[in-house]
DNA sequence: AATGAATGAGCTTTCATTCAT
DNA sequence: CATGAATGAAAGCTCATTCAT
């Protein structure tokens, strides 16, 4: 924990950095001036931009990759499993706002059009997420009469469209909104739009 | 109206380099080349490169607040205004798709982002779309235990995400298909994805 | 003639410095420096560092060449074609004295052992000379019991330590010792170092 | 002897790498790595990239000045001392490959070298073989109508070439093969090339 | 003696932009 | 209108060297 902590140093400026001015505009200057440290370690330790910038946008895709793979895996019905898809991207815009502004505003389009890497992460989210919404229609949750990944898309569509929001507006989220949101993305995408 | 469409040439070839590039990786030496004409030119009609890329997005901009403008305006009932948006995207992924690629992979995250001007395009996009879903709410057709601006959220966002799936797979467009994701993404946005 | 020389003074420059402080040692800067343009506009003639160094250093290798050829094709002796070549390496050194320390000093070893293109020029450079050695074999003009490209390395290695000695040395060369030195390196080379 | 030989490792390793990939592409991380010791160690035994390498190049030079010396005190005739030279490098070529290599193509020629530390070195070397043409002038052995160190440069070109040769083709080298050059250079150089 | 994290000056290269023609 | 040679600030990256441990 004492002294050798300069690649979390790193990170944490790349983070910060890379969110307040985007991909494009950061230099490598400014995330070792704010990490405080000198121009070449950042190198040291992370070889490139582009290798820092993954690197940090990794620990996003993991700890996605993990929580959809563990509502796939887990016996709660899939209200609940969509729910906590749902918190799972406001939770970590409470708890890391930097790591999800980055993946709104630098990962989730741009990078995928443009890289073979980035299109194949989204692939695997989106394979996850599908995962779930089948068996929604294999246990006569979810409607069968639209093709599984259209009803995908219109989920995760909401979802990010929502946490954009959030990012752009640099919203607060305390506990209440939290279930607002949660219970009207819910709400809309099993129940319709429609007043009843 | 012959002889001097040097400037539409541009943008033609700015739309092709951008979108097959992206911004960041576009170089005015691309555009000018595709374009046929010289490095100076490009300067001589847009005098910069940012300038040709607003340029070619405000068209983008200004045809969408066109049609929301037109179908708040209109007679219709709520659905049918909601159809006419999401076929407008279509539309325009098949008569204009390196345009709509630009919007998802340049403009709709990343650029609002990081400029005011972004932003502020989009808060209008977002505002014209709000008002049809709070007249949908007035006139008892929408449900109004969530709040406006989250509907108007998950409906844009479900109809982005096709979008940006669409330009991901390059996927080819004939009416029959367009037909199944505007019924698609209304059905589920109005009637919800739980069977019945 | 008038205004778009820069390439050539360009070239110039790069052979100036190159020659003094070496290929490792050269700062595109001074190179621009040297020739009154620009940093960009060295990249914009010759793209690299390493490829106005190869600009460069193929004159040298095309004019090598030419006369090589040149003797190999003519009807003079034998004895007349390799004072030719012994002539050109001197002349060289007088006219041209910057590209033939280059070529002594940058490539003859070091961009040989390091670069196959290096390598693949020095053989057709062997190869050509090898040809006029094996044209006096057969003619019954030099010794047929060492290998023609035995005996091709003893020769053009005498000319090329004699054109070392003068570029390490800074030698001035005038008519007269030119003639020293061809006479030296070919009565040596043909009698031998022997006394009679 | 036997736990501290971390600077023979050292040279060892840098021998191996400055011959691979040049002085100048040489890191000194390769070294460190390629010894198996830590990037500090180089440091501190050596000092400097440059010391390093004028340490391995100085047991090159001490070898042939000792052999030089040697051959000149020694009662041989020339014609034995010249074959003594020729086996010199013929010999170190077979042993130490990496040694002569780097001679050649880093040492033999470089401006750089030169100017530095080399130059002197260089002008021992030659003053050596220079006696030794000498005394072959002065016995009547060797052909005093070529000043003497014309005649040096062409005895150590050829020889130059040749080992230049056996290092760029990465010749194997037996004892026929061994004779056969030591035959060649010393029958041309002392004889002629010419057929008699 | 031994380590390797840390430094930062200095390099090559890029590219939006200018401007003389 | 049209050109493209010319500019030069600014960026990413390298690597010999230092130094606290």
């Amino acid at each position: 924990m004492a002294q050798n902590d300069k690649d979390k140093l790193i990170i944490d400026a790349g983070l910060s950095v890379f969110c307040k001015k985007g991909y494009a505009s950061t230099r490598m200057a400014d995330v070792a001036r704010e990490a405080g440290v000198s121009y070449g370690l950042v190198y040291h330790y992370f070889g490139s931009k582009r290798a820092l910038f993954d690197t940090i946008v990794d620990t996003w895709w993991n700890d996605l990759y993990h929580v959809l793979e563990e509502q796939k895996e887990s016996q709660d019905d899939i209200p609940k499993k969509l729910i906590a898809i749902i918190q799972f991207f406001l939770d970590t815009y409470s708890t890391r706002p930097n790591l999800i502004s980055i993946f709104i505003s630098e990962v989730s389009r741009s990078s995928v059009y443009h890289t073979t890497v980035g299109l194949s992460k989204f692939k695997k989210f989106f394979s996850l997420c599908e995962d779930i919404v089948k068996e929604g229609q294999g246990k006569g949750i979810l409607r069968s009469d639209v093709k599984p990944h259209y009803l995908t898309y219109i989920f995760l569509g909401a979802v990010e469209a929502f946490i954009s929001i959030l990012v752009l507006g640099k919203e607060k989220l305390d506990i209440s909104k939290k279930k607002l949101i949660t219970d009207g993305v819910i709400q809309v995408f099993l129940n319709g739009a429609k007043a009843k």
